[in-house]
DNA sequence: AGCGCTTTCGAAAGCGCTTTCAGAAAATCG
DNA sequence: CGATTTTCTGAAAGCGCTTTCGAAAGCGCT
């Protein structure tokens, strides 16, 4: 209807360069795929042959008659400046490494258009799919796990009843580590909590290591000293705002990730409050901006590109294989600088 | 050779469909394209079998047959943190309103491996190419031009000799109106420069707009007063470090990008000099996370993820009519904040 | 020279779809 | 009301590749 299109007249196809080296078209595939032995004369022959014609293979034709598409999928809710960036260039090395061409789709589950037949990358244009966080449904996840399509999650656990390969991060104790430091070497007392999002698995387990340790030390959780920051700058900025006009006490700020705490050091900034003389500020992430903040945010270490890196190559042995571990939890580091008021 | 491979057994395909619904493939085929007039008797009848099958055609089929791709590729060279992630969110949702999927290839010119054929995502992968900086040599930019195949540049000009649409920053202009703000309402005499990266486009072109607001104030350009960031933290911060040790004396930093501003600011923490009293600094783009640093850095705004949107039209006219603008240069507006003096 | 075996190659059958092409049915007209 | 046009539908021909399958050729052996 619409798509005038502008098709380039005369693409190469598989047999011009069987005819210009005078060989069969299986020739010539077998010397690409080197599927099968072809005698070393032949083989110049088809190489040059492919050399001269500028012969590229027809990506669609390969995939359809060999029924794989040698790309995996991204499924991802939002890019966000940080994080993922990081870890989408873990995975596009991996992939290229082994290559695989990389399919971004940026969808948030909720917001798929109802119609006749959805828009999914699992099916059809991928090898297997690496799913993030809120980019795809628990049903449409079922559904392909189903038809035994691989699918890797990454930064969430597997939905109950099915086995899916997840990679995550040891968020748990590494919070609890980060607020432990907070607690007993700088003897902060009063430390607030900047949330992430309400159902993300990450912001959860952090939240219940941070209160295991206020626990372990006998202080009692304030629900006053709870906001949320969404995992976003500008709110969790507003969010500490508030807490500065209300004249909530804190000594210290245990911010869900780093981008959160860049946003509290905005605030107390802007409100004349010392990092970390008045008030500590800590993060989660290691995102690479923040040691340049000043001060040099403390926060927990997550080998971000190596995470996107695992997952891939989970996919790859899961697409490859047949199997994959069924969890793969990367460690973290504290990564002491001085916000937290060290040095 | 490798590749055991989960294939689902039992995919349904076009005829599943027309069977259930009593129809010719044809009949599907024209209910799913709407390419042509159904009976809405057998409309409905093919799109209860549809979703009755939970069919899903298959794309490489259907690009095999129907000669496209309904893909368009972006060619980078590296991904980042804050910039590309942006202007990618703008790729990204401009393409998926046009139902275009993104597939993203992150390369560098120069690492061509050299193969028998060369891994491109021009040809056969998609059906136009966004290409950014640094990520194609421009051979092969000439070769896909040549095929009339569809390629737009991004913050980059087409090479002398062909007329390859391109959408850029208004970067010489923004950067002499950045420079003789600092000269004419702060009356700062001595201005770093810290440069980005000596082939790139925007570099050059902020360089030379730097240079242009020195000339037309009488300011002689003092070489040791320049120095390479790269478009990098660490060394725009090792520079100034270097400065700082040298005692080279400067009043103000006017970094080539956010990122390179983002160096020099922790450079200065560091040593205690302090910013905007005792220096100023100002760079370049306005990445999100620059107002949220302290101070707050004055810099040039880019419609970052405009920018995005408008290179995929771009392309998306390209594929579809044939043709584009030759050059788009999108605007840029000076926003100051507290970086550079002001308040 | 003749026998089985392995190795190398081409013919041909699809992969699942889009798109002519022509026929059947329905609508329009004089 | 028959002739002509218009609308809808199905058969069939590919799209460019991979992959069986069987033939031909080369090998070592008796």
């Amino acid at each position: 209807m619409n798509e005038t299109g502008t098709r380039p007249h005369s693409n190469k196809t598989i047999s011009d360069v069987a005819n210009w080296a005078g060989v069969s078209i299986s020739t010539v595939s077998r010397v690409i795929n080197q599927s099968a032995p072809v005698s070393p004369e032949l083989e110049e022959k088809v190489k040059t042959a492919i050399v001269e014609l500028e012969y590229r293979p027809q990506t669609a034709a390969r995939t359809l008659a060999g029924r794989k598409t040698n790309t995996i999928g991204l499924m991802i809710a939002e890019i966000g400046t940080d994080f993922y960036p990081i870890m989408i260039a873990g995975v596009e090395d991996e992939a290229r490494k082994n290559k695989y061409n990389l399919l971004i789709s940026v969808a948030m589950d909720e917001m798929a258009p109802q119609e006749v037949i959805p828009f999914t990358l699992g099916d059809n244009y991928t090898d297997g799919i690496l799913a993030f966080p809120a980019s795809i449904s628990d049903a449409e996840l079922l559904r392909q796990h189903s038809r035994n399509f691989p699918v890797v999650l990454v930064q969430r656990t597997s939905p109950p009843g099915v086995e899916i390969p997840s990679v995550t991060v040891e968020n748990k104790n590494s919070a609890r580590k980060m607020v432990d430091h907070l607690i007993e070497v700088h003897g902060y007392k009063r430390i607030a909590f900047l949330a992430g999002i309400e159902e993300h698995e990450d912001a959860i387990l952090r939240e219940m290591g941070f209160r295991e340790s206020l626990d372990s030390h006998n202080i009692q959780f304030d629900p006053k000293l709870k906001a949320q920051g969404h995992f976003q700058k500008r709110e969790s900025q507003e969010a500490v705002n508030l807490w500065l006009q209300q004249d909530v006490e804190f000594d210290a700020i245990f911010a869900c990730d780093d981008i959160s705490a860049i946003g509290a050091l905005s605030a107390l900034n802007q409100a004349g409050v010392r990092v970390p003389e008045d008030v500590a500020v800590v993060g989660f992430d290691d995102v690479e901006v923040v040691r340049y903040l000043s001060p040099p945010l403390t926060t927990v270490a997550i080998p971000i590109e190596e995470l996107g890196r695992i997952a891939m190559r989970q996919l790859l042995s899961l697409i490859r294989t047949g199997s994959a571990e069924p969890i793969i939890e990367v460690e973290t580091e504290l990564v002491i600088r001085r916000s937290c008021g060290c040095d």
